[in-house]
DNA sequence: ATTAGACCCTGATCGC
DNA sequence: TGCGATCAGGGTCTAA
């Protein structure tokens, strides 16, 4: 579910609340998330302080006193949601069902933070403070589409020896880390790229083009809080509105926003694509 | 070496 | 109202 802008907006929502800050306990009720989380991650936790909160693509880390860097993933329909214990227990209507809160945090300051995830494709671990890089997970990991190694050269050279669809070679985390479905989907439709063309097949000034227009659909999303379809909302319970922006995703047969024609749908490597077949070629 | 498909798990939605 | 099929912002692993 989340990708980087919905990630980025839940670090600023957690930032606050967090850095600088001691969890003052950390609570484990479900340790079988995507993976088993780490052993004695509870009280590996407990009594440190979270001296900053980073995010690298669609994970967020927090680097500990203790020498540790929790790592975080959402998956697919991971939320982390702060509450005030101070003014009692609250759960207001778009909160999460607590039969899915399975990591909680007492920050110092009044605040809790609870990891909530209904499908558990969401993970956890720790990992040395300095050493998250080289983590299995991250290890793969392509450039940052918002940083300065992700520049039209290396853009143009990557696809140029792909044969793979083009969405499925943006998709690819080794790439270009932190696009998902929809801002692949929202960045072809602005470059007037086909999600069906071949990577090997776009002129370099075309490829080019895609660095930009990248980079603008992600910060647009992240000014916008995100995009909320389901499950995602931001640290404080609110929805994103960037859904609101579409111009392609889960708009099938709609008008495009630029020419008027259906938008189309089709499925590549399992997920489903969609783009304007009148813009993008 | 690439690439499509199955799989992980729960919940919402849709057609019947 | 109920029931099965299908689908969903993630990623890994296997088999062709």
């Amino acid at each position: 579910m989340p990708e980087l802008p919905e990630v980025e907006t839940v670090r600023r929502g957690l930032a606050p609340v967090m850095e600088g800050r001691t969890i003052l306990r950390a609570e484990v009720r479900r340790p079988d998330l995507r993976w088993p989380l780490p052993p004695g991650m509870a009280e590996r936790l407990s009594r440190r302080r979270v001296e900053r909160l980073r995010r690298r693509s669609k994970y967020l880390l927090a680097d500990l006193s203790s020498g540790e860097t929790l790592l975080m993933h959402l998956g697919m329909s991971g939320r982390i949601l702060v509450s005030r214990t101070t003014l009692g227990a609250f759960r207001h209507p778009q909160s999460a069902d607590a039969r899915h809160d399975h990591v909680v945090f007492e920050i110092e300051g009044g605040a809790t933070v609870t990891y909530n995830d209904a499908r558990r494709f969401g993970a956890m671990d720790l990992v040395p403070i300095g050493d998250a890089e080289h983590h299995w997970l991250l290890a793969g990991l392509g450039p940052e589409p918002l940083g300065n190694a992700f520049d039209e050269a290396y853009l143009v050279s990557e696809l140029r020896r792909r044969r793979t669809p083009v969405k499925s070679a943006l998709l690819d985390q080794r790439l270009v880390a932190g696009l998902g479905n929809i801002y692949v989907s929202e960045a072809l439709h602005r470059a007037g790229i086909s999600p069906l063309r071949r990577s090997d097949r776009i002129s370099a000034a075309r490829a080019a083009s895609l660095v930009p227009v990248i980079r603008d659909v992600l910060t647009e999303a992240i000014d916008a809080g995100g995009s909320s379809l389901r499950d995602y909302r931001r640290a404080d319970g609110e929805l994103g509105y960037f859904q609101h922006a579409f111009r392609v995703y889960d708009r099938e047969g709609l008008p495009c926003p630029a020419c008027g024609t259906p938008i189309r749908r089709a499925v590549q490597s399992g997920r489903s694509s969609f783009w304007c077949p009148a813009c993008q070629r």
